[in-house]
DNA sequence: CCAATTTCAGAGTAACTGATATCG
DNA sequence: CCGATATCAGTTACTCTGAAATTG
């Protein structure tokens, strides 16, 4: 239902071999396309993954991050997810409804909120993990090791240059 | 205001340099949650560099489909963006609004009906495309012409593996 | 009758902007 | 007063599911 049934009529050198292009004009694989599309792709694997343990994507990620630092409050896991407040607020709302995460107000600041994962929620993410991890095996299925360490280190590189640092996890 | 005004507390070895880890657990950096981070930081300069040309994203990516094959049907327009019929008829009608494309029936088929570039959005298409450069080459300032094409050839091979064939452009 | 295409209607997710209130 | 935080309210962009009509 998401492959399509159409022919490639033209197929590129897209694959791991073939680097000298052809007479062709080739019109150049744009980068910003590709990741665009690997995002789509990698969103409905990872959505169908997950569902089962009541996530959605922003949600598991933003579990992710907060297992990987604690306690973070609403504003600083936005930062971190490159969103909004607001939009985080909904995320952590619905993950304290699901009792995957609980907030507990600052001692010493009245107005903060830490966010911290329950057991259950820890329980739920490492689930999900083995998910992705298939997933990601998957996708990484025709790349070395080697590769694969250089596609991640290129990857980073690249947000680190749009600005948007890549600070944890 | 999107940049985090935040410590990068933990910095990892993310950048081109730096591939001996420490002894550190490292929580290994997730493949899905990078490439998502990516997509959220390009897609905002997209956004932000195509919007006073009257195009979204999806709209100009459309529209460069388009340019590589014209003609093509609302229906094979949607599978090549792994999208459903539904959201790019939506995105045809907004081009069509704009006067980018125009829609002609097909002569032997009643009901098809076939999706070509006006000037105005070859016009348009090749403004935005020199901002895109743009940002594409601020996003690989750290790589090299090599690592690039590298780069592009890996994130096209984890699309084929996610089982959404790179058919064209 | 079946398969593909298009389109209408309704819905929902995820994000946004704006405004308000609290706290240090 | 200012800066950061949180949150309420309204809105928008994008995509989806479901159903219907048309065509080959």
């Amino acid at each position: 239902m998401v492959a399509s049934s159409e022919m490639p009529e033209t197929v590129r050198a897209a694959g791991s071999g073939r680097v000298a292009a052809p007479a062709s004009p080739a019109p150049r694989l744009r980068l910003a396309y590709v990741i665009g599309r690997l995002d789509r792709a990698l969103r409905r694997h990872l959505d169908e993954a997950i569902r089962p343990y009541g996530l959605t994507t922003p949600q598991y990620t933003t579990l992710s991050v907060l297992r990987a630092r604690d306690g973070l409050s609403n504003a600083q896991l936005a930062r971190r997810s490159l969103m909004t407040p607001q939009s985080m607020s909904e995320v952590i709302t619905a993950l304290v409804e699901k009792g995957f995460v609980r907030r507990e107000a600052n001692p010493a600041h009245g107005r903060i909120m830490h966010t911290r994962l329950t057991r259950t929620g820890a329980a739920a993410l490492a689930a999900c993990d083995k998910a992705v991890d298939r997933i990601e095996a998957q996708m990484l299925h025709e790349l070395s090791p080697a590769e694969a360490e250089r596609l991640v280190s290129a990857l980073a590189s690249c947000v680190r240059m749009l600005g948007a640092g890549l600070s944890d996890i």
